[in-house]
Formats: structure tokens, sequence, C-alpha cells
DNA sequence: ATTAGGATCAACT
DNA sequence: GTTGATCCTAATA
């Protein structure tokens, strides 16, 4: 399993240790795996597309807690998208796990997302990849290094740093010049890009 | 293949 | 009242 340790550390240290790695979510109805193909890292005060650029609020509560935590937040009406914390109790930071490939469980997925025209197609895209889970608002808050949890982190086949690409973050208005979303090259589960609202560019101020 | 609208919530202006 | 770390369906090219 990854560890607290493993996690507390800069969201864009935090990506390249989670692609690769795999999410176990165990239910009433079976357990469902995911092997993380493509996440984007993001800060806090200095980061204009984070969820805490401006502070605390009940929402993003739990990015400013200890990293390794599971960080589910309600979007559009509809969705919830799942992130896991890093950096250290009172410094907030996470990676938005942005899509994946189904290792286990598959008949479960298939069932969560009938929708879905493939079996590619199950994880691809944040919101896919917490139904396919079934991660809910409940679920928000979960230590995902703990043995216990119902919902766990392992380490997976290390991803090679060459099977590694870099980009712009996926539908952010802001800060579009900073390239914090990582995805292994390849993988047919990995989302489309799609630039975000049309306000002006705002560059991050890089922390120390 | 690309685009538009709707679903409908929390945070912000 | 507007805007999103989105997805699905239907319409247009």
């Amino acid at each position: 399993m990854l560890t607290r340790e493993d996690l507390a550390v800069d969201p864009v240290d935090a990506s390249k240790l989670l692609l690769g790695a795999t999410l176990r979510a165990d239910s009433a109805d079976g357990t469902v795996e995911v092997r993380i193909v493509e996440v984007e890292a993001y800060r806090g005060g200095d980061d204009p597309a984070s969820h805490c650029y401006r502070g605390k609020t009940p929402r993003n509560e739990v990015m400013f807690g200890p990293a390794g935590h599971l960080y589910v937040y309600f979007v559009y009406g509809m969705h919830f998208c799942a992130n896991v914390v890093s950096l250290t109790d009172g410094v907030p930071g996470a990676v938005l796990l942005r899509a994946g490939e189904v290792i286990s469980g598959l008949d479960i997925a298939r069932a969560r997302r009938p929708s879905s025209r493939s079996d590619a197609e199950l994880a691809k895209g944040p919101a896919r990849l917490t139904t396919v889970l079934g991660l809910k608002a409940d679920q928000n808050g979960l230590d995902l290094t703990d043995p216990a949890s119902p919902v766990r982190l392992y380490k997976g086949e290390p991803v090679q740093a060459d099977q590694v690409r870099v980009g712009p973050r996926v539908g952010v208005a802001v800060a579009i010049d900073v390239p914090w979303r990582f995805w292994v090259d390849g993988s047919k589960a990995v989302s489309a890009y799609r630039r975000g609202g049309k306000r002006g560019i705002v560059r991050v101020v890089p922390s120390q």
C-alpha cells in the first residue's frame, strides 16, 4: 500500500507517484479496482484553479487535512470527483484522479455505468471514475492508507518515466500555462483535453 | 466530428 | 445571478 509519508509531498510529485497505482473500493455489491492513468495536481493559495485558492470552506476542508485522505466533491449538480490529499496537515493540496483502467470488478463497473460503449470508457473522466468506484459524498475524508478502510491505495506496476506525458489541466480557465496534468502515454482510458471557460490567463507564482 | 443544451449544487459576485 | 476540476444526449456538418 501507499503510505501517508509517500503522499505528504507536493501534489506535483504525488501525481507522478499515483500514476500506475491502484485504487480499490469495497461496497455491498463487491469490489472494484482501478489502475490510475491520468491525474492533475492542485495546490492551495498560490493556485488560482484550486478549490483552496480562497481559503477553507466546508466543501474543501479535507484538502487542508493530512495526506492520504480522500477528497470527494460534488459538481455540476450531478457528479462527484475524487482527489487524493497530499502535503501535510494544515497545507492544502490534492491530486485529482482523472481516469483509470478497471482491472477488477469489471461486471460491477459495467453495471454502474451502462452508458459506456467500451470498457476503456468506464473510468475515462473524473466523474466516471468515481461512479465506477461507487464513491459519493459519504466517502469524503476516508483514509486511503488505512488497510481497514473500505477504499485503499496500492502501489501498482511502476510507470516508466518515458511513459509519462504532461500538459495543461483540463477544464480550467486559469493557469492554463501550468502543466500539471499527468497521464500514461498510450492508455485508451485517458480523457480528451478540453479547455475551460474564457477568462484571462493567470500565472501561478511558484512557491519558494 | 464537432457543438449545444440540460441536469441542478456550492461557492462566489 | 453566475460559474464551474462534468457527462450525456441530440442536433448539425
